[in-house]
DNA sequence: AGCACGCCGACT
DNA sequence: GTCGGCGTGCTC
């Protein structure tokens, strides 16, 4: 406090910028922690928050005063302890993490005001069809807006201004329309079979605690584990608490939304990044108002101002979206259980194939575990085969094996739907020369460049460049010489084609033309049998209906599984488990054949017998054994720059600055796997260490005394991470 | 993230 | 001689 004027004091406040801590400014006003300020910072104003003291002096003598209290509701103390904690495990500037809390334009908070017209009893001079039409639809007296009154009567908005001008119409302004609607509790109780009603049972005993637990609710896709977790949503309405759903990928997720509508009689408020700046202002403001009390979002959602959190709900927890992996690298789910025990809240997962942290955690009894094993159509989980591409080969420059291609045949002619798998975007992942061998390859990457057949177009996928095929090979010149190496999606479809001249195919993936309006179409098409064989990418496995789908194909399963990537595993597991889960949901007797080289790895032999739990203990027991997660902590330090040498030299420097631990091993600095992307040289360095040690507190005391990055060297720290290129 | 300050190449 | 390229560093 500054002691010659009483009503003045001196406050911390974070911008959202890369900076770590708090300025300090004076105010005339008093202020608390939370509040949303504006203050000078340089030559411009930024919005902050007024943020807790670290209790340092301030290292300016002149300081500068906040210009004013923003007219918003503060950041409750929770959300600051959050970005707080997020700031302190991930070693992100704090006012980064305040960034992703802030994204919502605070100035459009206001609602654009609508007009409404509504009859007065005045005839206009002239009466035409088109006026008549109006005064017809308003003739009950009741306020319309003017845009909706023009739709509904069908008749152009100057038909409307034309009879306001006439004194047939008056306007009157309306009140902002809600951005969500309260959620009823009671709008349609659904029957729950005798497993859903025990775990919905132990969900709104879980809300009613008012105590932080973690909960996994464990069952395959067509269990019913949404209608359970909306039990635990309308426990949380009863209590008038709040409740926060994330979901991965929300783009395509209306049919989550029109599920909600149908339990719950509206829809949530949504929150991601295709929300409108306006809409998004109001959603933050009203969740802090407490006035929403269910939002849908994705990882973002996580940051918003949730005044009383009864219920966190992560739904397919362990979706690899959930993960950021630019700016600040942090793991939702993982922040999400945080914020959870922040708000002695209910925390549920859901999955079906749960990443080995979570299922580590419910072996444990950290999570309590909710089993629902019924699927609740009553159909049978698909039977699986392998099909060893060593003895059954399909032959030079053909990915379909003879019986695959059998059982297609088999299944198209039963007038039922196939499903081919094949994670590979585009053509071809490998374009040569087949005079001089010359490798097509991205010039900002260190990476094949994927032909795009459709597009025409060879494309790298780590940074978007993009060329037409050249003509001749750009190192021997030899005219035409380019051979496509490996399959795609779009050449898989060649060879359906080829096999099947008869048969509807479709391929779905996520770089097709026509956005989410097309594939929307086309998932519809699917769904109404106008497609006999879908080629599909990772795109297939999410949780889309193919009711009449009887066979899936899984054409290179053991794709992804050859990096030295420890969680390859884990990924390949959840994502075949999930495709396979496509075929036989409602037809009896649904079929996968799985193409591989090594049907003896513990990955195909848990998924052809049907053994999920064999996964998990070899995979958990392997994780145990070489100390990886969640049995030890790890944190990669990237360093980039702009060219080899200068990335190298600093990772270099950087190992021989790392403070000797017994409880820390270093790893690298070694380059990147992927050794270049967007023009930047990468090296990487891995520490490693035991589950108690603060590895994050480690790392942060390590670089703050190491040498600065130079030049155009940059560092980048991700603790947790995933992806491991 | 902005925005200013700073030190080397092509212009009125 | 000056305008301006963007690399570097600071913002209470």
């Amino acid at each position: 406090m500054a002691a010659k004027n009483p009503t003045e004091q001196i406050v911390d406040v974070l911008v959202p910028l890369a900076v770590d801590r708090p300025y300090s400014y004076k105010a005339d006003e008093a202020l608390r922690e939370g509040d949303i300020v504006y203050v000078p910072l340089g030559s411009r104003e930024e919005t902050g928050v007024v943020w807790p003291g670290s209790g340092a002096k301030p290292a300016k003598v002149k300081l500068k005063s906040v210009i004013a209290k923003a007219d918003l509701r503060p950041l409750p103390l929770e959300l600051v302890k959050l970005i707080d904690w997020i700031a302190d495990y991930t070693l992100s500037p704090r006012g980064m993490v305040l960034r992703m809390a802030l994204r919502r334009s605070a100035e459009l908070g206001a609602a654009r005001e609508k007009i409404g017209v509504r009859v007065t009893g005045i005839k206009p001079e002239r009466m035409t069809e088109a006026r008549a039409r109006v005064l017809s639809l308003l003739e009950n007296g009741l306020l319309r807006s003017k845009s909706e009154a023009a739709e509904e009567a069908g008749v152009s908005p100057g038909v409307i201004d034309g009879l306001v001008d006439q004194g047939a119409l008056e306007t009157v302004a309306l009140p902002p329309e809600p951005v969500a609607l309260p959620p009823d509790a009671d709008f349609a109780v659904p029957e729950l079979n005798p497993a859903q009603a025990v775990a919905a049972k132990e969900l709104r005993d879980a809300v009613r605690a008012k105590r932080f637990s973690v909960s996994l609710l464990d069952g395959v896709t067509g269990s019913g584990k949404t209608e359970v977790y909306f039990e635990a949503v309308a426990e949380v309405l009863k209590q008038k608490r709040q409740a926060l759903i994330l979901l991965p990928e929300i783009a395509l997720t209306t049919r989550f939304l029109d599920r909600f509508a149908e339990r719950f009689g509206v829809r949530p408020a949504e929150w991601h990044s295709e929300i409108a700046p306006r809409k998004r202002a109001r959603t933050w403001e009203g969740v802090a108002k407490g006035e929403i009390s269910v939002v849908a979002g994705a990882r973002s959602a996580l940051f918003l101002p949730f005044r009383d959190l009864g219920l966190v709900v992560i739904d397919e927890e362990h979706d690899p979206a959930y993960k950021q992996e630019d700016g600040v690298h942090y793991h939702a789910r993982d922040m999400a259980v945080v914020r959870g025990s922040m708000a002695q809240a209910a925390v549920v997962l859901t999955s079906a194939t749960p990443s080995i942290e979570t299922e580590n955690n419910a072996r444990r009894g950290r999570y309590k575990r909710l089993q629902l094993s019924e699927r609740y159509s009553g159909t049978e989980v698909p039977q699986l085969e392998a099909i060893d591409l060593r003895k059954e080969n399909p032959g030079k420059g053909r990915w379909i094996s003879p019986r695959l291609e059998n059982a297609i045949k088999e299944t198209v002619a039963r007038g039922e739907q196939v499903l081919l798998f094949l994670n590979r975007r585009g053509y071809a992942p490998l374009t040569l020369c087949r005079s001089c061998g010359f490798r097509m390859r991205c010039v900002n990457c260190d990476s094949w460049l994927v032909e795009h057949r459709y597009r025409k177009k060879l494309a790298c996928h780590h940074c978007g460049f993009e060329m037409p095929p050249p003509q001749h090979c750009p190192k021997c010149e030899a005219p035409d010489s380019f051979v496509p190496i490996g399959p795609g999606v779009e050449r898989l479809e060649e060879e359906v084609r080829a096999a099947f001249p008869e048969a509807r195919t479709l391929v779905l993936s996520s770089d097709m033309a026509g956005g989410v309006e097309r594939l929307r179409a086309e998932l519809e098409a699917v769904t109404n049998r106008d497609v006999d064989i879908v080629i599909g990418t990772q795109l297939v496995a999410k949780g889309h209906h193919f009711p009449g789908l009887a066979l899936v194909g899984i054409v290179d399963a053991d794709l992804g599984l050859n990096y030295g990537d420890p969680r390859a595993a884990e990924r390949t597991f959840q994502l075949l488990h999930q495709v396979v889960g496509r075929a036989g949901r409602e037809s009896v007797g649904g079929r996968g054949l799985l193409q591989t080289y090594q049907p003896e790895h513990p990955v195909m032999k848990a998924l052809l017998a049907g053994d999920r739990d064999a996964f998990y203990d070899s995979e958990i027991a392997a994780r145990e054994e070489a100390g990886l997660p969640p049995f030890g902590r790890m944190v990669a330090v990237i360093v980039s720059a702009k060219d080899g040498p200068s990335a190298e030299a600093h990772a270099r420097r950087l190992a021989a600055h790392a403070p000797i631990s017994d409880d820390v091993r270093l790893l690298g600095p070694a380059e990147a796997p992927l050794s270049m992307i967007r023009g930047r040289h990468r090296w990487r360095l891995l520490v490693s260490s035991p589950r108690n040690f603060d590895l994050s507190y480690y790392v942060r005391e390590w670089l703050a005394a190491a040498p600065p990055a130079k030049g155009s060297v940059r560092v980048q720290i991700d603790v947790d991470p995933q992806s491991f290129l």
